[in-house]
RNA sequence: GUGGAUAUAGCUCAGUUGGUUAGAGCGCCAGGUUGUGGCCCUGGAGGUCGUCGGUUCAAAACCGAUUAUCCACCCCA
């Protein structure tokens, strides 16, 4: 088939099949960050490029090289948000958010977009589920927000992901780590990858990332940014790791956790997967306490993260987690006859009015296509009706599951077939309670 | 941007050392006696074999280029 064209490298369409998944998974997101205390914020996809520049910072790849920039018809430069922080402080400043009680807890979904080379868990059009907590300096803060990472895990029930956890210091204990650093790679600096020997000048810190054997193998007995960061900044992340004990959130402290993103300082996360391919950071975050004044704003230490939906996703796949089941259609309608097929199209808008999903033939196929389109839409029960019916008042409804048919009133059918979708959803609610699987989580992930 | 693998029907894939009209399973549509699904049976639709060029009497197959997809590097979520 020669189609005109595909959909853009990079992107992905969600059909109607899986839509349901993404849709539980946005909802619970949403739910938990409610239940945390975090309220929505909704920002445009696109800003002035100024913005990503300034914060995620000029020298780091995602601003110069993977940003969608262009100029629009005024001339601005536009790009394409690449993540959703920048985004979310600068509304936080133009609104005059600061003079808010503090903190402000904000949280959003959001598609983002990177010019990279798609792989597992890389796509140019991506989809973040973040929080930002603006205007707190307290290490309460940091374990707060990591344990909503903790908890959108555990409650999507979710095992195999661990969190890593480091300090990166002040800009002051950077300043210091990074001298100490230079000065150790100089030594072994004619065995260093090209990539390696130029990130000894721009960001040492980098070279503690790379997965050359040999790079890795020097970085091994590399100087610790924890062993360089001030007083200050060491309290803050001991009291962090006593309130993630205190919660008993599990965490093991990685060293070599560096963030790409200029606007980190002190606390850093990740929630890793090792079963999604070489993309295994799930979640990823931290501490931003300059990122406010460098937009214009008074100091305003915050932190926040983001998570990858569809690396969420292929978690959630590998381990086969499971998610409700779609919604499906609960009565199909099968009328004989022009005077049955009007009687239908009312009947189904009387049914939807009590909430009920119904669905009749809009096609015009037989009696016998429709009984099998609606045993492939997954119907819960049939009624098939034509004069007769019509004349005796009488119609016959079927269960799909069992075969078994029950007669209910023209005059009175949709009260009588609500009643029956009540009485069949609390024989299910009861079932659940009694096989010991009750958790108000499933009832409401069910919704 | 660099590297590796792959490209045949809507999906998953066969297709011998180049040789008639390119196949299967699943899915889709229609039948299997008046108006009842799932199982089974029958039939049908659907492919310029990713694209362009080359070798050859002959190419889905061999060669080259190009594009796309997947995976990895880089970097991030």
């Amino acid at each position: 088939m020669a189609l005109l064209t595909k959909a853009i490298k990079g992107t992905q369409d969600v059909l109607p099949s899986k839509s349901h998944i993404i849709q539980y998974i946005e909802s619970t997101l949403m739910e938990i960050a409610g239940n945390f205390g975090f309220s929505e914020i909704r920002t445009p996809v696109f800003e002035h490029t100024v913005l990503f520049s300034r914060s995620v910072g000029d020298t780091t790849d995602v601003v110069q090289k993977e940003m969608y920039t262009f100029n629009d018809k005024g001339g601005r430069s536009i790009t394409l948000r690449p993540e959703g922080t920048a985004g979310a402080a600068r509304a936080f400043l133009e609104h005059g958010l600061f003079n808010e009680p503090l903190p402000q807890k904000v949280c959003y979904l959001t598609s983002c977009y990177r010019y990279e080379k798609p792989q597992a868990g890389r796509l140019r059009e991506f989809h973040q589920f973040g929080v930002e907590c603006f205007g707190t300096d307290s290490p309460c803060a940091d374990a707060e927000v990591i344990s909503l990472g903790n908890r959108i895990f555990t409650f999507l029930g979710i095992e195999n992901i661990s969190l890593e956890i480091n300090s990166i210091g002040c800009s002051d204990c950077r300043k210091k780590y990074h001298e100490a650093l230079k000065s150790y790679f100089e030594k072994g600096k004619d065995k260093l990858c090209p990539t390696c020997l130029d990130r000894l000048e721009r960001n040492p810190m980098r070279i503690l990332d790379c997965k050359s054997p040999v790079c890795s193998q020097i970085s091994a007995e590399a100087p610790v940014v924890l062993d360089y960061i001030c007083s200050e900044c060491s309290d803050h992340f001991n009291q962090v790791k006593d309130y993630l004990d205190e919660m008993q959130i599990e965490y093991k402290i990685n060293p070599k956790i560096v963030r790409g993103l200029d606007y980190y300082t002190r606390t850093v996360f990740e929630f890793v997967s090792t079963q999604i391919g070489a993309q295994g950071t799930v979640l990823g975050g931290g501490r931003y306490d300059g990122l406010i004044e460098e937009l214009g704003g008074q100091k305003t230490p915050s932190l926040g993260f983001a998570m990858g939906l569809e690396r969420l996703q292929l978690q959630m796949e590998a381990e086969n987690v499971p998610v409700p089941e779609q919604n499906t259609c609960e009565i199909y309608l099968i009328p004989i006859g022009e005077k049955a097929s009007k009687t239908a199209c009312s009947l189904a808008l009387n049914l939807r009015d009590k909430g009920i999903r119904a669905e009749y033939d809009i096609v015009g196929r037989s009696v016998k296509a429709q009984m099998k389109f609606a045993n492939k839409k997954g119907a819960s029960y049939t009624v098939v009706f034509g004069e007769d019916e019509l004349n005796s008042g009488n119609l016959l409804i079927k269960n799909m599951d069992n075969g078994e048919t029950v007669s209910i009133r023209l005059e009175n059918f949709v009260e009588r077939f609500y009643e029956i979708m009540i009485e069949q959803a609390t024989g299910e609610l009861e079932e659940m309670m009694n096989s010991g699987k009750s958790d108000i989580s499933n009832l409401l992930g069910g919704q």
